[in-house]
DNA sequence: AAGCCAACCTGGACGC
DNA sequence: TGCGTCCAGGTTGGCT
């Protein structure tokens, strides 16, 4: 049984990125509604304040982060479990749990949407975003040549099971749960491994099959699972469920050798793996 | 001090 | 049908 939320990791996040990129570059913020709604980092409407009159020169993206940037500050947004942007017409009715509506000079207007809360919407200045929370405290780019080198130090400091360190955003930033898991079979290492007790070579080529699963899943568009959680700035699905080798398939038939694929729980999240091919 | 764990929150799935 | 219970997950903060 799949989960019943597709929640936003790296890929997904990326995906929204660039389908909310051409609606937003170059655009003027000619309106804001801030709802207070207490999110993990609640939307201020006083600071909001700040992002009216915006000219949008780019988003960026760091982690599972996204920083819609102007020349003096930044709406720095968190999708949490639940969370949604979408550009739309403002005809359209707003969907429940609507916390922010950003009003463009183009007449549409960008939606901020988060049954869960678990998201966040703060505004910084831009030229200290590098230096703050949260960007400040997020590790390497696991798209990034570096990103290896940190997993192997990281591995080398700790005996936590290799799935939750792939979790901890200090170290590489923007693998959740999903491609965790996805990495760890494609790199053929059981999700329970105590991280220093691998091989060099074998973080290797984890770190290996970490980039290329997301790189995969950003090139089909994200990962939505069969409730239809997550979607693009316009409101498509992505492609990479089908392509899912482990995770939600517990009691699934491995497709690499026939077995049985297996669910246990890891520090209260759960980790799926092919006994067989992981080890 | 590393590492575990509860809390936050809601909708969907499931059992009775 | 309808109500209650459980569960998912990212991140933080508190505890050991």
């Amino acid at each position: 049984m799949l989960p019943s939320v597709a929640v936003p990791e790296l890929p997904e996040v990326e995906t929204v990125r660039r389908s909310l990129l051409p609606h937003l570059e170059g655009r003027r913020v000619v309106g804001l509604e801030a709802r207070r709604v207490r999110l993990r980092q609640g939307i201020e409407p006083d600071e909001w304040r700040a992002f009216e009159g915006v000219v949008v020169r780019t988003i960026q993206r760091r982690g599972k982060y996204l920083a819609v940037t102007g020349d003096e500050v930044s709406a720095v947004l968190h999708l949490g479990m639940s969370g949604r942007l979408a550009v739309a017409d403002p005809s359209r009715p707003h969907a429940a749990h609507t916390h922010l509506v950003v009003h463009l000079d183009s007449g549409r207007e960008l939606r901020f949407v988060d049954p869960r809360r678990f998201g966040s919407a703060v505004v910084r200045p831009t030229r200290t975003l590098p230096l703050v929370p949260p960007f400040a405290l997020l590790g390497a780019e696991p798209l990034d040549d570096a990103a290896g080198g940190v997993l192997r130090d990281a591995a080398g400091r700790t005996r936590v099971a290799i799935r939750n360190l792939q979790l901890d955003q200090t170290v590489l930033a923007g693998v959740g749960n999903i491609y965790a898991n996805e990495a760890l079979a494609r790199a053929g290492i059981h999700p329970g491994r105590p991280a220093n007790r691998l091989s060099r070579r074998r973080l290797d080529r984890l770190a290996w099959a970490v980039r290329e699963t997301l790189e995969d899943a950003i090139a089909a568009g994200g990962t939505t699972l069969e409730d239809g959680g997550f979607a693009n700035a316009t409101g498509e699905a992505g492609n990479f469920a089908v392509d899912l080798a482990v995770y939600g398939r517990d009691d699934a038939t491995c497709r690499r050798c026939g077995g049985v694929i297996r669910r246990v729980v890891l520090t209260g999240r759960s980790a799926y793996f092919c006994p067989h091919c992981q080890h």
